[in-house]
DNA sequence: GATGAATGAGAGTTCATTCAT
DNA sequence: GATGAATGAACTCTCATTCAT
């Protein structure tokens, strides 16, 4: 009988090894024979478990889009009140990936390449950021009826929640040492909320 | 008899043509014919003007930090307090690109571009945003001195400007139609001012 | 305990499936797997029962050969006139690769692979057709003794009759629908054996 | 100003080269850089001129294509009977291929390619064969018409006639010396017209 | 004996750059 | 000064073959 092989389990190892590579050199400078030495094999073999270079990146896409999702649905799951919720996803997300700065690189490469790619429609950070909006517009709007959150806010608020997010990951990407993106995490939500909650709420 | 050029303005136009090529495309997607084509002109009359692919980024970048600089320099130069210079800067450095959305698009190209090229130290991305940080600091040290400024605001908050401002690029590029770009960057002074700003300032 | 297998049954089989897929997709377009899938085996296994991709094809031309062969063989043993062998020959050729016309597909295919491919010297369609040729020659000249064929026909008959058969196959192959292949093995014989034939046995 | 190249003499240039190597190695077996070598240019010279190698592939064939018909168009316009019409035909055919048999070796590579690819629809064997079939059949009528061939020949012997032609080529390729090419056409049309023309026809 | 995971030589194609005109 | 024809390095992807299990 031949090698038994866990597929899946060589697929991920594959694509941890593209994850490794896309962070070091980026997407485009990203020849398929560097991601077959990084992850220890031929290049013919990169084959066996994906039809294309596309086809990693969409997988890599999707990989981080699992992670994000997982990582908010549990945090949308916690018995706290919307604005905590709030908190949290802003917080979480910038220390996950401040451990795990490798995704957050390759993030940006495949941004532009979204932009300008029309052969992966499947990975489509205009729905992305949309929904990041809605999920900031719904959890505010829950914030708005408990009283935890002033009533004449921008209704550009969730835009700019995920834009200091998102800027936040631009710069730290770019300059590690610019700041600590922990304390930047907690300073985000304290200066951000301070303009938005109610007394009560923003002494809290 | 040779015919007379100038060869700065021919050098220009070629620039404005390969600013329009990377918007549309994308600086990997880019090639040298494209460039040509939108400039009328042969490919090879590209390299009379630029030594490389490469020079043409670097042009554009250089093109980008000008405008940029200028802007910042007409507005520090202004009679007006350090806060208003914040505001101003913030909202002009949206209101420019809001109409003039082709170079923030290769913007961001550029910012990955610099990340993974080592040929290209002179675009840096780094120093950059360091700049706009200090400048950031020093301004809010003068409005704190000045009294328009809590005094026990995040030392993080120069890097929170600059975050929110690309991050809102960043999601408008994508979608243009998420927000109003204008609206949003009042919404963003008016948000982030009422957490920074000492009661007095705010009401202003 | 080894498993008890017919090594020359599977190998047949395989044969088998090789000229089904050779006949589909062509000997060049064909891959390993192909054949693999088509005879419901793994892609190695294959190697058990030949070296090479050309193996299967210089079996599959021994294939050919033998059956081509043989057929001829009982056609010259049967107690007939010489001319009516070579009419018997020209009839049941056409005939046989009519109802089997996956093994005359492969024919050319293999024409062709033989022009090229100098590893395959064992493929000899010069001395194929130099054999059929001599065939007819010997039976015509047999003919002519018996007073059955006129003495003053062209010593390139042989070739002719050679190719009014290989001519036809080419049409029919590319095109089924033609003509109706075994009405058209009749009138070759009728309207050749015309010209060839004295009146007396062309009346016969 | 530019290099100034007769683009259209120059893509004939390659495809002569490209016929060359088709010949020598059979259109599979063909590797771009052997056109280049033949041809004495870079490989990438050869996109100049050609989208792909399929194109060149169906270059040759409408080359072949054009040689035919203008061949075929000349005789039928000179002003001899229908059944000379025909006997010119097969001997022109027979002869031009003789003194060019380079372009007839890749005839055979273009009908199997053609049989196995299904992005060259514009190389239609099928539509060849018919259109040649057509020809014969109208000529013959004609020549029925006028009393020179005989009312009683089968509905098959266009066919037969295509046969015999391509029959021949296909012997001739495989091997040159088998028989005097030219003495070969002059017997075919004798054997074959000896069984389908009138006595007096055939005796003039 | 049977298998399919692994492989790398080699294919067609692209494109930044050169340079003769 | 202007050009585009020419180029080959370098890319992604294929597939016959090997071999550990």
């Amino acid at each position: 009988m031949p090698k038994i092989v866990d597929k899946a389990a060589k697929r991920e190892e594959i694509l941890q090894a593209a994850l490794k590579v896309f962070a070091r050199q980026g997407y485009n400078y990203t020849k398929m024979i560097d991601i077959a030495r990084e992850a220890n094999i031929g290049k013919g073999t990169i084959y066996e478990y994906f039809r294309s270079k596309e086809e990693i990146l969409l997988a890599a896409y999707d990989h981080y889009m699992q992670i994000s999702n997982e990582r908010i649905a549990t945090i949308l799951a916690r018995p706290i009140t919307p604005l905590e919720k709030v908190r949290e996803i802003i917080l979480q997300t910038i220390r996950i990936y401040a451990s795990d700065p490798e995704i957050m690189r390759v993030f940006f490469d495949f941004w532009i390449e979204s932009t300008h790619n029309k052969n992966i429609t499947e990975m489509d950070f205009r729905k992305l950021y949309a929904d990041y909006r809605a999920l900031g517009r719904n959890l505010l709007e829950e914030a708005k009826q408990a009283g935890q959150v002033r009533k004449d806010i921008s209704e550009n608020v969730p835009s700019i929640l995920v834009a200091v997010v998102e800027g936040t990951f631009l710069q730290w990407i770019i300059d590690p040492d610019a700041f600590d993106i922990l304390k930047m995490a907690e300073d985000i939500v304290d200066t951000l909320f301070r303009g938005l909650t109610t007394a009560a709420a923003s002494e809290a």
